[in-house]
DNA sequence: ACGACAATGCAAAAGATTATCATTTGTTTG
DNA sequence: CAAACAAATGATAATCTTTTGCATTGTCGT
């Protein structure tokens, strides 16, 4: 939260770090945002960071376990603040919309499937892709 | 397989389009090809076709059915040949290894989390990653 | 305040994919 | 079978996202 928050990890406290924090805490329901949107909300505040700082800094971050990166489909990575609870997302393909949900059943069954397989799992991705309600109801109309 | 399917589904039978089916037929274990692979396996075999070609080719087979894409970590599309049904994976972050595998109970857990949202469902994407027996072996030697 | 070293910003580079367009090829027709 | 037309190809340029190089600036412990 606070920078010494980034010393902790190793960080210098930077007036771009600080900025990019920022905007991510106070993202509301755009909570996963891409470095451009990152970038752009940056420069609406009125700060001038490069856009290869934004970059390298979500980078940082996300190594240090500040943030977390999703690979949504479309090309860019999307990031967004690692409230500690892990947590898998669906999204809609045509306004963008994204929820968040966990479901124990299913982690329980891919750690299940990791061993079968002998593997030692570290990571998974699942994204389930949609039309939500709002978007079937303007289809309709 | 032979070409008249792709006339069947509204493309010319060209030489490039016949090779790059026959590559990825033939592809065996390493069914997952990205663009680049399917180039270069390609030239290997004295084909001399464009990579403009092979991504269009692709998207083209995708469209049709014929193929399915996917979006491993790691930046490129990767391919494979539609074998009808629907599967996930689980692959190594080491080696690249990759296993597919399906499971009913997350397919039914998926559907019933797009509902409980008020999506409709069109798609979703389960990637598992780990370490597999061969490479935690390599490891601790 | 000083100095070492990390961080920044800009511009160039890289990697993957798509678009452009003149030329070639496949398919249809006579 | 050859002409005719449209579709497909290949080389290249362009795009988009992300990374890198490097000179300059800022941070932090002393
Ligand atoms: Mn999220
Ligand atoms: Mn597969
Ligand atoms: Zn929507
Ligand atoms: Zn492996």
């Amino acid at each position: 939260m606070d920078s010494q928050f980034l010393k902790k990890v190793g960080l210098k406290v930077t007036l771009p770090r600080i900025k990019i924090l920022e905007i991510l805490e106070s993202a509301g329901t755009a909570r996963h945002m891409s470095a451009e949107d990152v970038y752009k909300a940056l420069l609406e505040h009125g700060d001038d960071v490069g856009l290869a700082t934004v970059y390298r800094v979500l980078t940082q971050f996300e190594q240090a376990g500040i943030l977390t990166r999703h690979h949504f489909e479309g090309g860019q990575s999307v990031f967004e603040m690692d409230e500690g609870k892990h947590h898998d997302h669906i999204l809609c393909t045509k306004c963008g919309r994204v929820d968040e949900f966990v479901d124990p059943t299913i982690e329980e069954r891919q750690k299940a499937i990791a061993d079968k397989f002998g593997y030692t799992m570290t990571d998974h991705s699942l994204y389930i892709y949609g039309v939500c309600k709002e978007c079937r109801k303007k289809e309709k109309a």
